[in-house]
RNA sequence: GGGCCUUUAGCUCAGUUGGUGAGAGCGCACGGCUGAUAACCGUGAGGUCUGUGGUUCGAAUCCACAAAGGCCCA
């Protein structure tokens, strides 16, 4: 590259020198402060400010730790597609958003002040709490502000919605009056999934988040002593996995239509169902049978004394909808407080239902034997006392599925309370017909994840018992018990600009309608993925305001997040649009898989296999790490991420993109070629030209159509294919032309600078949605932006302003495309022939032959330089196989061309040895006699124009570099001198 | 227990509605080419297309069952 810096410093040259050291990584820096100096971001949108909009909705990041490589992956989607569809002509807003609120939030400020539990907190006092809480939500927002911007993800972060504002809360609020008034919100004392340690509920998309399948739980029988026994000996047997639910047991249930038995075994009669007789250990005699019916209504001791009844307990009930044969005894421990099935059947039954347990998952005090434990802790001690007092017949461990927290990795208790709940299930066929019509990507989600998740549907349980949310804007009266929902802030007094969060809005109380009396607020806060469901209207303060821009901006036209957002947010959007609107939310979902580090692990800090998006970014880049998600797996599979898969991208295809580009800038340069000077027309171009010019339109085709698909996959691995051709063909076979003197017929080398511009130019507006940087740097300086000359006229300054390239019907091909392929094929087979004569390429021959279809003149042409043949002849086909063979004659004349080859190729290798600069001219020395003299005394005019010599002379003398061996079995010294 | 996805070369992945030698890239070995040179071209080794049945003139592809892995649900 040494010729080119002097061309570098010419002021008048066209190009900037494109070292062939790309330094992606740099480059993306320079660029990223190219847009920011520019405002590339700002005059892009205002470009298409009137256009047709692109609608796009930002599902919400907890902005609560630093963004991984997965969040990298969803943002690279969300770009490619926006900055497609802007390039497209339509309007694409981008507003950013933040979730603000809950659980997560809250933990972490926790966290922080080394605090745990619900008590500490209002120690603390809830005011101060819910302070930290917002400002610990700001605390990563600059850094996920940073990675977004180095990864080139335009989005509007100067603007974005936050769900804890007082107008998206006012939004929230509308839309819950909204649903109450269609009745569609109740009250209900129901077991829920319960963690004790946030003392909240959670919704069954939380718990979903929450499963292990490897938990080791107490797997234990016991034995229940039947109260009218005269012996004192008959026992029912029953199982159970949570021990500590054992002091609020209040019933057991049978089938009645199962068959049960009495068996004798040491002493004691058991009873248990016959289908279940395998779980008893040793021997033991079946004195009796009888159908489970027989035993409802038979009444049995307390396992324990402290446990005195309260209205009717400890009775054998029937219930066959929670008594099943394929595990257990046949007899189902019920406690009403702890399991939904449980409260359901003892509400029918009018069975009582107490708690023996606190709300923070501890005994209460009135249990006087565990009280103050936590129920988990206290199962072996359970477990001991029911051995003690005889009422354990066995107990073991089994490894089963059960639900954590999802934030902080407590057990969950099933668990009765009072909780608000949507009646989500009232829409239900609205929620399957409107997923129905959304286009999902991978397609299989529709009716596969997304529509088993709506098939089994249940109620959304919104209310949360904590501090840090949307508060949930019921009142109720204190006296008479009715209870009202507000829709807006004026209703209670306030605006958008008070403070709306608890505690401020618990110290509203208003007066009852009905009897006077005082109302106070359910203290409850609201699930936060009702919040991020609620962003359509709520980001836009609708319907207090911009009635206009929300009816423009429903539904959204695309949407991406990852898997998990099925039950997340992709339910949640789909669910409060359907409930308020009857409408669908989105028209086009990406779904992404999940990211697994290179060997197909899951990444986690444990293990230390996570993948920093700063590294990558460093090292490879951020253009390498976008198109290694594009094109690596398809959409929704799993995707892998490691920095050796990111080095792939590099070599493989921006390398292999950048030398074509960095080959064109330095010829093109060199020759002074003028983009803005009219080019020969495409149809009067070399086949080689049409045939690039022909791959060039199908790969735009191809793109085009992918990206209309949203399958980014298909749109890379398209132009990966061009790039491969363009670079390892049209270059390749091409580079003679470029390097031609400048004569008096320069048609056919304009023709190839021009088919080699268009094809980068294009090439750079196709790239510019996958690969930002790469693509700007390379428009902008083909353009002329970079270098000392005036850029074409009619350019934009960056490629992102540019239309997205659409397929020149004229270069459209298909004939020349296959013709060519054809001829590559057919001159592989050309190079295994000679490989097998050892023949070096460089040896010219003298024909060649296909057993096959003729080629036109000029592919003729290309066929017999690649191989090095003087002519083609053809034969018929044999055989279902074109062939080539090759006449392996070697005559007098064709083996001094070969030696001139050898010997242009030895003093060109001279030539860059001595770092001479492309065009400089040289002296030529040879001392060397037979073949090689009669070769340069045949052909010297043409080797002096191969290795651009003034003269060849024959001796020694002084020179640059010089070489001495065996060529063409004559020694022989050559000697370069300027 | 149920649903969905995956399984093709040492590794990462293609393989369209069944239809002419089972492919690409990387890696490896050998050779060639070369003023794009931290490139390029060719050849080779390496595959029971996870397995077993079935449909068919023909199956990596369609069907059934099974196995392994992943995700989700109960």
């Amino acid at each position: 590259m040494a010729g080119t810096t002097a061309i570098l410093s010419d002021p008048m040259s066209r190009f900037s020198p494109v070292s062939s050291r790309a330094k992606f990584a740099d480059g993306e820096l320079q660029i990223l402060e190219f847009w920011r100096a520019n405002e590339v971001f700002r005059r892009g949108m205002e470009q298409r400010s009137d256009a047709e909009p692109f609608v796009f909705y930002e599902g919400p990041p907890t902005a609560n730790g630093v963004p991984g490589i997965h969040h990298v992956l969803a943002r690279s989607f969300k770009d490619l597609f926006l900055r497609y569809k802007q390039m497209c002509g339509f309007y694409v807003e981008r507003k950013a958003g933040w979730d603000t609120h809950g659980l997560p939030v809250e933990l972490e400020v926790e966290k922080r002040l080394k605090i745990s539990g619900k008590r500490q907190i209002e120690d603390l006092g809830v005011a101060k709490f819910n302070e930290l809480c917002k400002a610990s939500v700001g605390k990563y927002v600059d850094e996920w502000e940073r990675v977004t911007e180095r990864m080139g993800f335009w989005l509007d972060m100067e603007h974005p919605y936050r769900t804890y504002d007082g107008t998206y809360i006012e939004s929230v609020w509308w839309s819950l009056k909204q649903l109450w008034d269609k009745g569609l919100l109740y009250r209900e004392y129901r077991v829920t999934p319960y963690c004790p340690r946030c003392q909240t509920t959670l919704s069954s998309h939380e718990l979903s988040l929450g499963y292990r399948d490897d938990t080791k739980d107490p797997s234990i029988y016991v034995k229940f002593l039947v109260d009218d026994d005269p012996d004192g000996r008959t026992y029912l047997l029953a199982w159970t996995t949570t021990p500590w639910t054992l002091p609020g047991n209040v019933a057991l249930a049978v089938h009645p239509d199962e068959t049960y038995v009495e068996v004798e075994q040491a002493g004691e009669r058991l009873i248990l169902a016959k289908a279940r007789l395998s779980v008893l250990e040793g021997d033991y005699v079946v004195s009796r049978e009888f159908p489970g019916s027989t035993l409802v209504g038979r009444s049995y001791k307390p396992l324990f004394a402290d446990m005195p009844p309260e209205g009717r307990a400890f009775v054998v009930l029937s219930a066959p909808e929670l008594v099943n044969m394929e595990d257990g005894t046949g007899i189902v421990h019920t406690a009403a407080a702890y399991g939904e099935a449980d409260l359901e059947l003892c509400r029918r039954e009018g069975v009582a239902v107490r708690h023996v347990v606190g709300l923070d998952g501890h005994f209460l005090d009135a249990q006087t034997r565990y009280h103050g434990i936590f129920v988990k802790d206290a199962d072996p001690q359970i477990i001991l006392d029911l051995a003690e007092a005889g009422n354990l017949y066995k107990s073991g461990t089994i490894t089963h599925t059960y639900p954590f927290c999802w934030r902080c990795d407590t057990p969950l208790l099933y668990y009765a309370l009072d909780s608000w709940f949507i009646r989500t299930s009232a829409v239900k066929d609205r929620l399957i017909h409107h997923n129905r019509g959304v286009n999902w990507q991978p397609a299989h989600i529709r009716d596969g994840r997304m529509g088993d998740w709506l098939d089994n549907l249940v109620d959304w349980n919104l209310s949360r018992s904590r501090y840090w949310g949307t508060p949930v804007p019921i009142w109720t009266c204190e006296s008479c018990g009715d209870s009202v929902c507000i829709g807006s802030a004026a209703e209670v007094g306030l605006t958008v600009h008070d403070d709306l969060h608890k505690p401020n809005i618990d110290a509203i109380t208003l007066k009852c309608d009905k009897c006077r009396g005082a109302m106070r607020r359910v203290p409850d806060v609201i699930d936060c993925w009702y919040d991020s469901g609620a962003m359509p209207f709520a980001q836009l303060h609708y319907p207090f305001e911009n009635e206009a821009a929300f009816e423009r901006n429903t539904p959204a036209d695309f949407i991406c997040e990852a898997m998990d957002q099925t039950r997340g947010w992709f339910f949640s959007l789909l669910a409060i649009n359907t409930l308020l609107f009857d409408k669908p939310a989105y028209k086009n979902v990406v779904c992404l898989g999940l990211v697994l580090d290179k060997h197909g692990k899951k990444m986690s800090k444990r293990t230390g296999n996570i993948v920093i998006p700063d590294e990558v970014f460093n090292e490879f880049g951020a253009d390498a790490t976008r198109w290694h998600f594009y094109s690596s797996v398809s959409a929704g599979g799993e995707y892998r991420a490691g920095r050796e898969l990111v080095q792939d991208v590099v070599r493989r295809f921006m390398l292999t993109l950048w030398n074509t580009y960095s080959f064109f800038v330095t010829y093109a340069e060199l020759d002074g070629f003028d983009p803005a000077a009219p080019a020969p027309a495409i149809a009067a171009r070399p086949a080689l030209d049409r045939w690039c010019m022909a791959r060039l339109a199908a790969t735009v085709v191809a793109v085009r159509d992918a990206l209309e698909r949203y399958d980014a996959t298909d749109a890379t691995r398209a132009i990966e294919g061009f790039v491969e051709d363009l670079s390892k063909w049209y270059v390749r076979r091409g580079r003679r032309r470029f390097w031609k003197a400048t004569g008096l017929d320069d048609s056919d080398k304009q023709a190839a600078y021009a088919t080699l511009f268009d094809a980068l130019l294009t090439l750079s507006k196709l790239l510019a949605p996958f690969m930002p940087f790469l693509a700007e740097r390379m428009y902008r300086n083909l353009v002329g932006f970079e270098g000392g000359e005036l850029p074409l006229p009619g350019a934009a300054d960056s490629v992102h302003l540019c239309d997205f390239p659409s397929a020149e019907e004229a270069s459209l091909d298909a004939e020349i495309i296959a013709e060519m392929a054809r001829l590559r094929r057919l001159v592989e087979d050309g190079l295994a022939g000679r490989e097998t004569a050892k023949i070096n390429v460089r040896q010219p021959l003298a024909s060649a032959t296909i057993a096959g279809a003729h080629f036109d003149p000029e592919l003729e042409e290309i066929f017999c330089d690649e191989l090095n043949v003087k002519t083609v002849g053809y034969t018929a086909r044999v055989g279902q196989f074109e062939s080539v063979s090759l006449d392996t004659f070697i005559t007098d004349e064709l083996r001094l061309e070969g030696v001139v080859r050898e010997l242009s190729r030895k003093v060109n290798d001279l030539r860059k040895r001595a770092e001479l600069a492309l065009d400089d001219r040289i002296v030529l020395q040879i001392d060397a006699d037979g073949d090689i003299r009669r070769a340069v005394d045949f052909h010297g005019d043409h080797l002096k124009c191969e290795i651009l010599a003034t003269a060849i002379l024959w001796g020694r003398g002084d020179t640059v570099a010089e070489w001495e061996g065996e060529l063409c079995g004559v020694r022989c010294w050559l000697g370069v001198a300027r």
